[in-house]
DNA sequence: ACCTGAACACCGTTCAAGT
DNA sequence: ACCTGAACACCGTTCAAGT
């Protein structure tokens, strides 16, 4: 999953054409739906022009991942650059961050963990996925080197975190969390992580 | 979704046949690979044999996903049941079993959600849903009553508790813990959610 | 009551051919 | 370099017809 150069042709830019449409049919159908010979249509094109930016339908599913990993990690830096230094400040943006991502991207977040998941998956994509968790991995080694964290290895340790807020994500995702209560809910969640990260 | 009576006729039972095939290619190979023309041939059946059971591809999972809440609340119900009468045995004995399950059949426990929350859906899969989980939610009123857990709408209680387990949960069917290190992973949340059920 | 066979409108994928 | 058109093997769904 190399970053192809965007070059001009005649359709303009089919590529990204195509991957701003199958997150869309995404979005609004869930990923049954996506039909790469719908998708050629809605962009005027023939069934089999796809062929020559996409090698299959897996090739595009997989650059639809990739690019949802680059997108939440910059989110995810965004959120940590833009909150108080203080480690809880730090930490509640990142996790509120991680929930608005995940569930206002629901299907694009299932497809992500689905691609990396894959047996024989694309090597590019396992290395988007951990940029893009760069942000929380290295917010959990500065706690740690000043103490305010438990030892241990920083991946594993945002893993456990990340499963503490995974669960109203879920919750919120199969709809039984009101998206009013779900801010609170992440509120109390992060209290609880944060308890959890404490040295003991 | 009401209960057929298992008729046999030339086949034998082909609906149970059927649901049965199709568990067995959604553990192999997931929900994207059932393809109900195949089911009947596996059957030795011709491909519109299936119709009679089903209307269309969705009834069957429906179907599927009405016999997994079924197998969950049996499963959650036996081991609340085995298990010792204090609450914090009858807690942790549910929390294994419920992670198991999850963990057993991931793709079987998605699709359970995923028909539960689909738009139309039939009503007696929420009714199944709801049963499955009487175990856990009887175990919450029951601490309640004697003033181990905190108050409120028990099936409330009951979610936010399950929340503390469904992170280890798509944490472990995202390969991202090894099933040796699961159990132990367990125990320790299910301290967690109890120390969130505490009344306060 | 349960199943078959033919038909229809869709897929994904491949490949020669066009510009 | 990028796209088209025809072709192949599959789908899900429908419907008349068989026993």
């Amino acid at each position: 999953m190399a970053t192809r150069a965007p070059r001009s042709y005649h359709h303009g830019n089919l590529r990204a054409a195509l991957l701003e449409r199958a997150e869309g049919t995404l979005r609004t159908g869930g990923a049954g739906r996506l039909s790469l010979r719908e998708l050629a249509r809605d962009n005027g094109v023939s069934h089999a022009a796809p062929r020559r930016h996409f090698a299959d339908k897996q090739a595009l599913l997989d650059a639809l991942a990739h690019e949802g990993f680059e997108r939440l990690g910059r989110e995810l830096a965004a959120a940590s650059a833009q909150a108080e230094p203080a480690f809880e400040a730090r930490l509640a943006a990142i996790a509120h961050a991680y929930v608005r991502f995940a569930t206002r991207h629901a299907a694009l977040l299932e497809l992500m963990f689905a691609a990396k998941h894959r047996p024989g998956a694309d090597e590019g994509l396992a290395a988007a996925a951990e940029r893009a968790f760069a942000a929380p991995r290295e917010l959990i080694a500065d706690g740690q080197a000043t103490g305010a964290v438990v030892g241990g290895d920083p991946e594993r340790v945002m893993l456990v975190a990340l499963a503490g807020l995974q669960g109203l994500v879920s919750m919120a995702n199969a709809g039984m969390i009101e998206e009013a209560a779900l801010d609170g809910l992440v509120t109390d969640a992060v209290d609880h992580v944060m308890l959890g990260l404490r040295p003991r």
